[in-house]
DNA sequence: GTATGAAATTTTAAGGTTGAAATATATTCG
DNA sequence: CGAATATATTTCAACCTTAAAATTTCATAC
């Protein structure tokens, strides 16, 4: 028996079927962001970038430093000093400096925040609930399982 | 026998199971997105959105127009009017009127343009190939398989 | 043929995004 | 201490992105 050729060896799926896989999920994921961006905007008048910062400030009682939140979301540094400005201009978010290190900025949620972000994330569920409708349980658990594989072997990675 | 709640009738995996899912496939794409744009960025000198459209065309010998580009690639008509301007400045892609009506601009990717995009072309695939080479050949089927089916449910939605 | 409305595209204003340079503060170590 | 180095953040220039308004051209119906 002669011995396959070394790209098969590979373990997984052929070229052309992982990057037909890409484009799919890459097609996924815009679909889903539009229709997000579109009703944040109209029923919130906010924007989704925006909701991801609260939705990353929310779940960190205690607050978050500024390259914690970049970290989180997977965004540059400069990215977030913008959108934080904004929200604390109006008045969801608030900064304080940490004691002991004054580069560090603490950003925390407002209660004023807190409860605009509630608000959202109860419509986000309810959306993505709507959005993912068809898709059968086994599925969810399935596809949810492989895409975390992924994470933990790209995190630090790259 | 008493029925069961009419929440619990609905299809499919639980809200909280779908949520979790939408976050796991948005920071898989977006993660594969921030190395692609490095990778772009170093290696050829040019942008995620610049290959998108390049890529666009490429398959489409006889060229299209700017809505078509912007259907295509699910972003808005504005968007694509500069970077579809950059692209003819750098001499990788034309525009020409079509024939019988001046509204609409043909664009086509140039000589240059084409062996610029085959090159781009060949090393995204090796790239995706590493990114997503964990991934069994079944998973990544069924996985395809069923973004696919969101996509023809989504086309036109909304 | 002229008005009316539809279609393709561009422009505009506001905001998001990056990578790199600049700034400010902390830490380390000679 | 003082210099060099590291860390946290902001600033900057360039580009991307959207939604909405404006522009240009076409098609249709009087």
């Amino acid at each position: 028996m002669v011995s396959a050729p070394l790209a098969a060896v590979r373990s997984g799926a052929p070229a052309k079927e992982r990057l037909r896989l890409w484009i799919r999920i890459l097609r996924a994921s815009r679909l889903i962001e539009a229709v997000l961006r579109e009703r944040l905007k109209t029923r919130f008048d906010t924007t989704l970038p925006r909701f991801d910062v609260l939705s990353a400030l929310d779940r960190a009682p205690e607050g978050m430093a500024m390259s914690d939140i970049s970290r989180f979301l997977l965004v540059s540094n400069g990215n977030v000093t913008g959108i934080v400005e904004r929200l604390v201009t109006d008045g969801l978010a608030s900064r304080t400096k940490r004691d002991g290190d004054r580069r560090t900025s603490i950003i925390k949620l407002t209660p004023q925040g807190k409860d605009a972000f509630a608000a959202m994330a109860e419509a986000h569920e309810r959306w993505i609930d709507e959005l993912l409708g068809n898709l059968p349980e086994d599925e969810a658990r399935a596809l949810a399982g492989t895409l975390k594989t992924f994470e933990s072997n790209w995190e630090g990675g790259a």
